[in-house]
DNA sequence: CGGACTTTGTGAACAAGTGAACAAGGTCGG
DNA sequence: CCGACCTTGTTCACTTGTTCACAAAGTCCG
């Protein structure tokens, strides 16, 4: 289901060329996954590849815009102007693609009333009103890690039911509400592993009589 | 693995609380996942808990520190000082984890020279040069979707060996050099979906008549 | 109209990751 | 020093996801 979205964006690229019938290999290719995976999660969808000719673009674009609920827009509210939340509001990827940014909150008072990038800065006590009355079902948490979970917990109560968590901290919500996270410093530790692993064989191919436990090398 | 990350950060809250010993069963609950997968994940770096007592907070830090190649700082360089590229740079997250960032870049030549956030943008093309006078190991690509490829390709000619993407499209490298993405339209989408499902599965409980396709109802 | 060719959709083997359960090993009070 | 108690490390069954392989279905050219 994850790679309904890159199935997606790699679609409106090859409709861009005027494309109008995909085969599975060649929008495997173009994804960066396997034919067959795709292939499968497209039966998922329902089948309206044709054989011997492939999927028709325009219809495989409908079909997962549908399934992935693309057919309107979901406002957003973030949460936390500070550097990073202040970076989120200005990038102006998630209106393009249908998430506009409907309102930015903060807890800190000194912030409230000032204008970023078009937006009022409101308090994050005016969170249940902003979420009613502008229609808002997706939260972005961009708060330092110390308030992330106090801030999930006011969004699912104002009714918010899927949560975006910048903030590096663990963060639990009721079964009714979704929660993703992105944790920027997690993907560099996980880089530095790689990196540090890659150093590590390198320096053994150039001096093999150094000892390593062979287990830790390898993985 | 991806989880080292997660318990490091837990481990650095007990620790500021004073705890000197920890059960699998506590971390686990703190890290948000099960205790029987924390124990397999650390028997996998050395078998250094006691049984009756549980790990030493101290002595699991700098365990999983070296594994994650934490001792030492790895140097990053952004590619890319639009929106996105700025916001990261401007974040200090980055340098307070170990990743300071060393050097911006940029395409564009009117940019070339000025300031952003105490550090001069430098063209691409001397990307290869402050690679290796900074010792740099990482690289962030924040460009546009069109220049993603081309930029890792670059990054990696450089030298760069880890490289995170930012960038909506899908980048291959080689099998020398590991690459990790962030999507953040990815992951609203995905929450659209589950938004999505919750308000079908809502309005069928109201109205329990309506005829929808079992199937796409249920997952 | 028929046969060669292409591509989907799916069944089945395979691999990876998860979680429950338990024995081995260690602590601690008496 | 001993027995009750606790927690780790590991085994095993199970679920989930991936990949292979192939029959069914459709196109297209002669």
């Amino acid at each position: 289901m994850a790679r309904l979205p890159i199935y997606l964006r790699t679609l409106f690229e090859v409709k861009a060329d005027e494309v109008s019938t995909i085969s599975s290999e060649r929008l495997a290719e173009l994804a960066g996954v396997n034919a067959a995976k795709v292939r499968k999660d497209l039966s998922y969808l329902g089948s309206f590849g044709t054989r011997g000719v492939g999927y028709e673009v325009d219809h495989l674009l409908v079909e997962i815009s549908r399934e992935l609920g693309l057919t309107r827009d979901w406002p957003v509210v973030i949460v936390g102007v500070g550097n990073l939340g202040a970076a989120l509001a200005n990038y102006g990827g998630f209106g393009q693609r249908g998430f506009p940014v409907a309102a930015l909150v903060d807890a800190d008072r000194s912030k409230v009333g000032t204008l970023f990038g078009g937006h009022k800065i409101h308090h994050l006590d005016d969170l249940p009103a902003l979420v009613a009355d502008r229609g808002i079902t997706i939260g972005i948490i961009a708060t330092p890690a110390a308030g992330a979970q106090e801030v999930a917990d006011q969004l699912v109560a104002a009714g918010v039911t899927s949560i975006l968590n910048f903030a590096p901290a663990v963060v639990n919500v009721s079964e009714h509400a979704t929660l993703r996270k992105v944790d920027l410093a997690l993907e560099l530790q996980v880089l530095s592993f790689y990196g540090q692993r890659d150093l590590l064989s390198a320096s053994l191919r150039e001096e093999p009589g150094v000892s390593v436990d062979s287990e830790t090398a390898v993985s």
